[in-house]
DNA sequence: TATTGTTATACTCTATAACTATA
DNA sequence: TATAGTTATAGAGTATAACAATA
């Protein structure tokens, strides 16, 4: 059952990359840029921190995003190292596209379910995550 | 959704790692030990073609079980190219041991869960894998 | 020539440790 | 001294290509 839900799990991830690869994205930079969509300015560390990576990794990813005109740095005005992080307008429209992404991927690998299903899905998922979380104690069991 | 059950299998899979570690393997050892279980001995080509991974790969895990004693490499009396591996008695103790260590993380993954929640867990991931594996097309979607 | 097991090479991904510029 | 962002370094893991022995 273990390996079931693990298998069934890393199949719907790479489905959702998949989906994600004709925007030239990845999973990662979806919750970056999720992580900004509050619309307020964050420092790089401010967000590595949210999203649970180190600050380092968090660089290149901002790059291509930056790149791509989805994001902005900005100067802090009050502390010259920081540099603020947020979503620019092309980037909210892209983050709301993404999400459309994801919903269709979400459509395609809950099809064939009905609403019961899917809550029941929903319930039996809650109980094993609350018994791996358990399990896991402080182990760190980011996806991406 | 899909992250739901994408989060979830991963911890579960950690879960699992984390019990075999006092063992000193890893699931990818396991996996290689089940596909030697029934015990007729097999080249390392069938056996990396059976687990699909590269043969290339499969000499590494084969190299600690071996060294464990668990396994053993025999010269192919038809074809010295070839070496024939299969378990060994300790092995097969071993992958009994194994098997019981899984039944309890899935006992513990599983806990609170009545035989009926898990017949419909099974069934609902059941679609969801169907799904996912019609979208997949031809990739590989081997976990370990 | 082709195939078996093996080793070497190259590539990806990642965390940690430097590094610079500020504070 | 300490912290921000960045870059460099090093390690794990893996697939592919090369290799020697044999068919």
């Amino acid at each position: 059952m273990g390996f079931v839900i693990a298998s069934v799990g890393h199949a719907a991830a790479v489905a959702f990359e998949e989906a994600l690869t004709p925007h030239g994205l990845h999973p990662r930079h979806f919750a970056v840029l999720k992580g900004l969509r509050g619309g307020e300015a964050q420092s790089q560390q401010q967000l590595a921190a949210a999203l649970g990576i180190p600050a380092s990794r968090l660089v290149g990813l901002l790059d291509l995003l930056v790149e791509r005109g989805l994001v902005e740095r900005q100067d802090s005005p009050t502390d010259r190292r920081v540099k603020l992080v947020r979503l620019v307008e092309a980037g909210r429209t892209a983050l709301d596209e993404l999400i459309a992404v994801a919903g269709q991927s979400e459509r395609r690998v809950t099809a064939g379910l009905t609403a019961e299903d899917k809550a029941e899905l929903r319930r039996l998922l809650g109980v094993v995550h609350a018994n791996v979380a358990a399990e896991a104690g402080g182990t760190r069991t980011r996806v991406w």
